[in-house]
DNA sequence: CGGCCATTTCAGAAATTTCTGAAAATCATG
DNA sequence: CATGATTTTCAGAAATTTCTGAAATGGCCG
């Protein structure tokens, strides 16, 4: 195995990571492996990270499957190793870009599929609840409407929307407007 | 207690952001408040939560105070009551408002924090964790800036730019270009 | 002050999630 | 198709989180 002392910089960050991964849905040790990986310019293997985290190897293996599903990690093989590698994209954009899709797919999506599915039901007897479930579908659409709109940007347009600062707001008025929507109450 | 026979809209919706919750960063429980109190026109007292979900008075008691730490209740009193009822805001934009904010508080400020704390060791032997922290914050520091940006916008303007669809690349056209930053590998 | 109603706290029980070691599956290669 | 290296699966153990009932706290009113 590469060597695996950890630096301390790597050790601190990794720790980090660990605890912060319950409050961003996934454990404690896929934030190690993620962080770790993150930090490592080369890929590396299950066995690896394993000594690297002084956890099981099968621990690992769960962890790597959950990065996997996440579309977080990249699989690499080296010539004439039959071992799996892993790494992290380079461009942090499309780091960012992953999560959100990744993070809407499971947060958001789930709850629009019931909504609408809620709206099927028909009159209930409760129209104040009616009312308010279609006003929060409409909220979700739109948002995810624009969250595929800044998603089809170039990474490089999405970068000047996001330096524009102050200008944001004038800009707005040079826009035809379209789709007036009513003010919120 | 006000009669608290739920519907079976009210029911599905509760159960869906009961399991949701887990997925959002709360427990089951305040998943299942939040949703009672988003679907009542009325704001309810704990009691009355409590019956409604068929949990413990004290369950209920801390599924609010957690709900309060978010900032995602109001308390209201009644005149000539002494106990507390709580809604969730009308406005749909100022409860997205807070989400975003208090999901920023506790999942993004504290890693900015960090990366900023471990920049200031200096040099650690490992050059290249070194510049993928750097990057790390400085993507960070942009994209909280922007949403800083974002929330400055009243509501309605808000809604202008999220419904611009296709509009959104060709606007940008028109704005001037500030801090030219370096395209992503 | 004392009684009463409402809310909070908290220690332990219950439920859920995470982790491990051992066994099973996979799969390239001789 | 047998071998050995690697990865995955999975049942139970360990750790963590959530929930409860009982006791403590808080505060209003007479």
């Amino acid at each position: 195995m590469a060597d695996m002392t950890l630096t301390s910089l790597q050790k601190e960050f990794l720790l980090h990571f660990g605890e912060m991964g319950s409050r961003w849905g996934i454990n404690r040790t896929v934030g190690q492996i993620y962080a770790l990986l993150f930090l490592s310019e080369a890929p590396l293997n299950a066995e690896t990270i394993t000594e690297a985290l002084g956890i099981s190897r099968s621990n690992t293996s769960m962890g790597l499957k959950e990065l996997q599903s996440w579309n977080l990690v990249l699989l690499r093989h080296q010539q004439g190793d039959r071992r799996d590698y892993f790494t992290t994209p380079d461009d942090l954009w499309e780091i960012v870009r992953t999560l959100v899709a990744e993070r809407r797919k499971r947060e958001i999506d789930p709850t629009l599929t019931k909504l609408r599915e809620l709206e099927m039901m028909g009159k209930t007897g409760d129209p104040y609840a009616e009312a308010r479930i279609a006003e929060l579908r409409e909220m979700i659409e739109m948002m995810t409407q624009f969250h595929d709109e800044m998603n089809r940007l170039e990474t490089e347009r999405l970068v000047q929307l996001m330096t524009m600062g102050r200008t944001l707001g004038g800009l707005l008025d040079k826009a035809p407007r379209l789709n007036p929507f009513r003010k919120a109450k």
